[in-house]
DNA sequence: ACATCACTTAGATGATTAGCTAAATGTCTT
DNA sequence: AAGACATTTAGCTAATCATCTAAGTGATGT
């Protein structure tokens, strides 16, 4: 879950992230999406990769990515459900 | 909000955050709960506090923290309502 | 006034990170 | 087999980060 958090540090992947909720997309029509080289996309995708964020799929010359959605949800609103936000699972109740 | 993000990457930060949602705690309290140095607690805190989740009121010789939850749930909420997650606003309906 | 306590700032260090170019890999087409 | 295309790996650099010790600030108590 640490992964998680450390790969929603930075803007690139959160927008990665976003790009990807509409549906999956080639490595390389992701990068076109950003103003930095492909090489540095690719490791952008690697953090996402490794915090089970996003899955790959090989189809041809091209690598899918897909958005995990499940792994954000169970990170987000598991953390924010520690503080009584959102849908999460109530903490200990505040009288307690 | 990327202040934010970047804040929550740390799991001592993430940690501090917990810890005062029981309520406001001093610097010192809050440090002796880790095993790392007061300073580096302090740059913790600076870190915090620069997203605007924490605010510092001063008591004496103490510094209490206060946590800022709406802030929290702006952005942990606000991004994951982005995905249809929790209960955020809804996005674009799937549909359309 | 001076010592003490609570905390922060200064300054240094080693590790991690985001970025680049160049080269390698793997897949298709001809 | 050769070339083109999509993506990743290798190797580098500059910047940021978490951590430390030592010194500074500011409030309280004697």
């Amino acid at each position: 879950m640490n992964d998680v958090f450390k790969a929603l540090s930075d803007p690139t992947r959160r927008e990665v992230l976003r790009l990807l909720k509409s549906g999956p997309r080639s490595a390389g029509d992701l990068a076109d999406a950003f103003p930095v080289s492909r090489p540095t996309m690719s490791a952008h995708f690697n953090v996402l990769r490794g915090a089970g964020l996003v899955s790959t799929e090989k189809v041809g010359k091209s690598v899918i990515y897909h958005l995990n959605v499940s792994v954000l949800e169970e990170a987000l609103l598991g953390f924010a459900g520690a503080f009584g936000l959102g849908a999460g699972v109530p903490p200990v109740s505040p009288s307690e």
